[in-house]
RNA sequence: GUCUUGGUAGCUCAGUUGGAUAGAGCGUUAGCCUCCGAAGCUAAAGGUCAUGAGUUCGAAUCUCAUCCAAGACACCA
């Protein structure tokens, strides 16, 4: 990476004067019109040494410039007022670092430490369909599960389904009430009675007691309950992977709160012989406060009262078994912020059971989905929108957008759809609520999916005309918006790392983004195919290919295809 | 009530962990198809970073207070 080797060279510099500085890092430069990359180590350096920014800083500049070969490396390394060390790279390391990144795999990129990681998303419950609520989870568990495998991670993804608590308790008692045989339940079914379910359960206290002892006998291994289960998980388990295969979500594991169950026995038994279950109003729970606490965390619910275990029980039960089994390093949870809480006090009692030491639990939280009153996004009646319908009213207005759509394959359009979908969606880092308006959604021009996949096979489509020879870039850079494409794409490496890092894809949704804007740039205003200069278009074009394979292989981490046409 | 998030352009949002002149898209205004794909490009206008204090050479970013919003707070997930 440039920046590593930027912060060698000022480390020696540094170490050469005597200067110490704990951490030595070099950023991008803020002011792109007047260097690539900024250190500002001198304004730390002037509290300890009584010394002025500017005054320190050419110092350093004084040294680094000593160094023998240091102008193969820089074009130019100045200190500018208030004190800033801006260094401007030399072509021929720009374009070195280029031909690096083009002969490798995949792209010079450092990997970090191999470690096994398992991720936690989708999440869905299986007493009622998929809605834009669940979009997020499996959007982004997605993208991050892919990151982390194409950083060389060892990758384990778990959708956690919810099919083990009391909503099935109450779908169970409603498909009984109505009297629907086994054989005759619907998707359709299902989709109407958990809403009234769990309604009436809201109301009526009695209804609500029902339903909890059915869910506590199932848990049981009743046989009278237990092809009810099974029926509802295999309907409505089928309609989740269809839509999960539409939005090319896929996992390794398809296993639920009820695969928890019999490691429950083995966990209490543990729990029990550390004296961590305590009765509590009836109830089995885990205390988790610590002295050190300013705030009072309720305790972690184990047993109900009626006997029954919830969802933190599996959560923890699934932790103790099936994903200690791997030895993970880590393990994501891509839930809801509201329930922030329940994951704290699920992680405090494995720290408590010392799962902890060598092991990360992490909650990936983000918002809810709200409509663009600010309200939890609805329809007219009342629900939210399921998935089905995003997609097909997304599909419909971009069909509308413009006539040649029509002449589109059924392949490409699914390909577009999830691309607007995804890219709208991945390009927001938001913990709070965020507002979907279907508008944004099915936009197709400025900053969207569309507009990557349009850039994408733009350069197809020049790269089609011509082809080039060579296998490396010569040592020009031809003009000011060939510089900016190159300087960004050898930003690739620390983007992308920084992406995983901070688990966070919409850093590496915004980098394809910015790529795309500097080569549109590039070739408005460059015809490439136009160009008598045999050197530079064999350049250009061997530039534009790179872009091309990047912006390949980067939009599929983020769970986007590309299309044949468009 | 306690705690957790958050408040950045008319709207939707970025802002790399304290740096130089706060950035995009949409929308608005003005240009660009005899030239590789106009789903594009070039410009312009638009800001008291909720408010007030503090820390610092330097604050949208850290601290405190206030206002506003969302959420959580033991037998739902």
């Amino acid at each position: 990476m440039i920046t590593n080797k930027i912060e060698t060279f000022l480390k020696e510099a540094l170490q050469d004067l005597e200067y110490e500085a704990d951490s030595v890092e070099v950023i991008v430069s803020n002011r792109s019109d007047i260097s690539d990359y900024q250190y500002d180590g001198s304004f730390k350096l002037a509290k300890v040494l009584h010394k002025s920014p500017i005054e320190i800083g050419t110092t350093i500049v004084e040294k680094l410039k000593e160094k023998e070969d240091i102008e193969k490396y820089f074009q130019k390394i100045e200190v500018l007022p208030p004190g800033f060390i801006n260094f401007t790279l030399s072509n021929e390391w720009i374009n070195e670092t280029i031909n690096e990144m083009a002969k490798s795999e995949k792209f010079n990129i450092s990997l970090p430490k191999k470690e096994t990681i398992v991720i936690d998303y989708g999440g869905p419950n299986i007493a009622k369909p998929l809605h834009v609520g669940h979009l997020r989870s499996a959007i982004v568990g997605e993208s991050i599960k892919r990151m982390l495998k194409y950083m060389g991670h060892d990758v384990i993804s778990d959708v956690h389904l919810g099919d083990y608590g009391l909503q099935i308790g109450e779908v169970i008692y409603g498909i009984q009430e109505k009297r629907i045989s086994l054989e005759d339940i619907t998707l359709e079914d299902l989709e109407k009675i958990y809403p009234e379910i769990s309604g009436r359960c809201k109301e009526d206290e009695e209804l609500k007691e029902k339903c909890a002892s059915i869910t506590k006998d199932l848990q049981d291994g009743s046989e009278e309950y237990q092809p009810y289960f099974e029926r509802i998980k295999e309907i409505s388990g089928q309609d989740i992977l269809r839509i999960y295969k539409y939005l090319d979500v896929s996992f390794d594991l398809w296993q639920g709160e009820s695969d928890a169950y019999p490691y429950i026995e083995p966990l209490t038994k543990e729990l029990e012989s550390m004296n961590l279950l305590t009765e509590s109003e009836g109830a089995k729970v885990v205390f988790v406060n610590k002295e050190s606490d300013a705030k009072e965390l309720p305790p972690m619910m184990y047993q109900k009262k009626n006997g029954a275990y919830l969802y933190g029980t599996t959560d923890l039960a699934t932790i103790y078994e099936r994903r200690q089994k791997y030895h993970p390093d880590d393990i994501i949870y891509l839930a809801d912020f509201r329930q922030s809480l329940h994951f704290e006090t699920v992680f405090r009692v494995c720290e408590k059971l010392g799962y902890t030491k060598d092991m990360k639990l992490e909650h990936l939280a983000f918002g809810t989905v709200n409509g663009t009153d600010g309200k939890p996004f609805k329809t007219r009646a009342g629900n939210s929108p399921k998935l089905d319908s995003l997609f097909k009213e997304v599909k419909e207005s971009f069909l509308k957008s413009n006539e040649k759509n029509e002449n589109m394959t059924e392949q490409d359009l699914d390909i577009i759809v999830n691309a607007i979908i995804k890219f709208a969606d991945l390009q927001n880092n938001r913990e709070k609520d965020y507002i979907f308006d279907i508008n944004k959604f099915s936009s197709v021009v400025g900053k969207t999916g569309p507009y990557i996949l349009y850039t994408y096979l733009r350069i197809a489509s020049i790269l089609k005309k011509e082809q080039y020879t060579i296998d490396e870039l010569n040592k020009e850079i031809y003009d000011s918006t060939d510089r900016e494409v190159r300087r960004k794409l050898i930003e690739l490496s620390s983007t992308l790392n920084h992406a995983v890092e901070l688990r966070m894809p919409s850093i590496l949704a915004n980098y394809l983004y910015e790529l795309c804007v500097n080569i549109n740039a590039f070739y408005e205003k460059n015809h490439i195919n136009n160009l008598e200069d045999r050197n530079k278009k064999e350049n250009w074009l061997f530039l534009l290919d790179l872009g091309n394979r990047i912006l390949k292989e980067m939009l599929d981490l983020l769970g986007i295809k590309i299309p044949e046409r468009m």
